[in-house]
DNA sequence: CTGTTAGCGCTTTCAC
DNA sequence: GTGAAAGCGCTAACAG
């Protein structure tokens, strides 16, 4: 029979293919690939000699059926962009040690069918833990308590308060914004937000008015809720500057919005910052730096809050018992140009 | 010894549990729930219903170290933003069949250590094969050609032209582009694009190039490459508005660039598409979709990117010889109204 | 120090 | 129809 040479039929060399070769039994060739000091030198050379020149890679499956536990962890997600979740894999892969823990990751694009699928064929596959990773802020149904390995809910908490869920703190977020608006001098503030069922337009529009009113200021206008559209950003800022001319800052929830209020600024000749202030939310970079002037905004953290969830499924894992309920984590202030002039 | 009630503790059950409570052989167990049709159909009811009274979940790891694949994939990638990578991996997902196949999705963050430590664990665990995902469509170092699973090339190829890569058709893009504008009526036709030292870069403007050429018609001023960022794309619309006033045609070479050019056109009181009509490139909805006039653009159909790299790894791992080579996969013209006025 | 043995959880002959 | 036994590739007791 003909087989070319980049056939896959050859069979993966296995560890008792090093043994025969090296001249030992199984369990030496084991102790000695796998650092045990119970190994003469010389024999250890030997193997991992044989092992080298015969490219042996021990099988994570056998290893995995032994130990009862994997060393993979399933990232289960509905965020279709891959905004949030690339971040938070990043972090989870830098907790876990890149190529100790590997991620099955799993779009279950918004429907609970496809999510119900992918769980189970997550749990056949033995996990160790899965992370669920909703596309908003918004608390998400629980995967329920009854499943057989840890689940961290990240950026969507759970439903369920009973279940350990990390989530960013979008009030403080929108306290920053208008804290550092003020500590650039400026007292007529207005927010334009996205959509008012979104518990992060709700928090961070929370965030905003009690930093303003610890100030002893009020918030110019109403808070200006409607879509998390670029569009709505346009609009809303005319609308406010046409009411309100005397604006001098502006925080926005979400980059796109603030986007959409830079454009109407500079139609209406407006200089940003000194005349008005702006501030982003989510510090989507390819957004923030391309504008002009460069968008000051709040980051989430999201890279933080997978190391988190990871570290926290670690836990779980080792069996120290996490606590559970909704964790904020802190966010961070972005400063550009749209609120502090570059000199 | 007490023990919390969600503890992790309880071993998980096995088939040998399903089968003893059942009070059936282990054999027997197998072949009722996996639907061989030589158990008593009685037998099979009460095999089932003792599985799902357990909650029994067969484990996938025992099944892949006995049939020596594990259906699973590994997704290799650079990709920080995630932009192209997980519509590659939604469309890799349909063509496996959610949960038949799991992704093992891996961020090498452009490093080349990292990238073979994530290849290492990717073999350890034996996955069927590795799709690779680069961040651009210049070609990429080969991962080699005695690796024991099919490796496939997506958006970036290979170096090796042996390898199986498959990437979109950038020079079709860019002569779709012009096409599309001289259909539109225009002959004055500029093209703003990034890094020149970019294979798509070169790759479109070659297109565009030859649509020109084939319609008898020269390009307005050069071709302007420098970065892919909005801020070059405004520079540049600037500048080639300035020298050639009657451009009435922009083809960009990524929609970033494309948004600039807007904004100068706007800042110029140039109407779009009235008097210059703009061409992007990637359909980056969040950025095609808010723009003023909505962004018209060259999808380059990743999702079905990720389906075709899905296929042929799938057929790689069926034994069927794939075709090795670059193939260009066809991309697709996204009309919206920066080049034909909404009524 | 080295080798033999017993599984991890499952599927699959092959007898009964 | 059903069950006993072998074995996927590996590690860990336990003998030598």
């Amino acid at each position: 029979m003909v087989r070319s040479p980049g056939s896959r039929s050859k069979r993966a060399v296995t560890l008792s293919d090093v043994a025969r070769i090296a001249g030992v039994s199984l369990s030496t060739a084991s102790k000695a690939l796998n650092g045990r000091d119970e190994v003469a030198p010389a024999t250890r050379q030997r193997v991992i000699e044989t092992a080298r020149e015969l490219s042996f890679t021990p099988s994570q499956v056998a290893r995995s059926l032994l130990a009862g536990r994997t060393g993979t962890v399933g990232l289960l997600t509905s965020d279709l962009e891959g905004r949030f979740v690339i971040p938070i894999l990043m972090g989870a892969e830098d907790a876990f040690g890149a190529g100790e823990v590997n991620v099955f990751l799993c779009d279950a694009r918004g429907d609970g069918i496809r999510e119900q699928y992918h769980l189970k064929a997550l749990l056949n596959r033995r996990v160790d833990g899965i992370i669920v990773v909703g596309r908003q802020t918004d608390a998400r149904p629980s995967l329920g308590h009854d499943l057989p390995v840890p689940v961290v809910y990240a950026y969507a908490p759970s439903e369920d308060p009973t279940d350990p869920s990390i989530t960013p703190d979008n009030e403080a977020g929108g306290r920053l914004a208008v804290e550092h608006l003020i500590s650039c001098g400026r007292s007529r503030i207005a927010h334009i937000t996205g959509d008012p069922s979104y518990a992060a337009a709700q928090d961070r529009a929370r965030g905003a008015l009690g930093a303003l009113a610890d100030a002893g200021l009020e918030l110019v206008g109403d808070v200006m809720f409607s879509d998390w559209s670029e569009r709505w950003g346009r609009d809303a800022a005319a609308m406010l500057m046409e009411r309100h001319p005397d604006i001098d800052g502006i925080v926005c929830g979400s980059d796109q919005i603030a986007r959409g209020a830079l454009d109407t600024l500079r139609d209406l000749g407006r200089s940003v910052p000194e005349d008005v202030a702006v501030v982003g939310f989510d510090n989507w970079e390819v957004l923030a730096t391309n504008a002009r002037p460069e968008l000051t905004s709040i980051d989430a953290n999201l890279q933080e809050l997978g190391r988190a969830a990871a570290l926290q499924i670690f836990d779980a894992i080792a069996g120290r018992e996490v606590g559970s309920g909704t964790r904020r984590l802190p966010v961070r202030l972005v400063i550009r140009g749209s609120t502090i002039a570059r000199r």
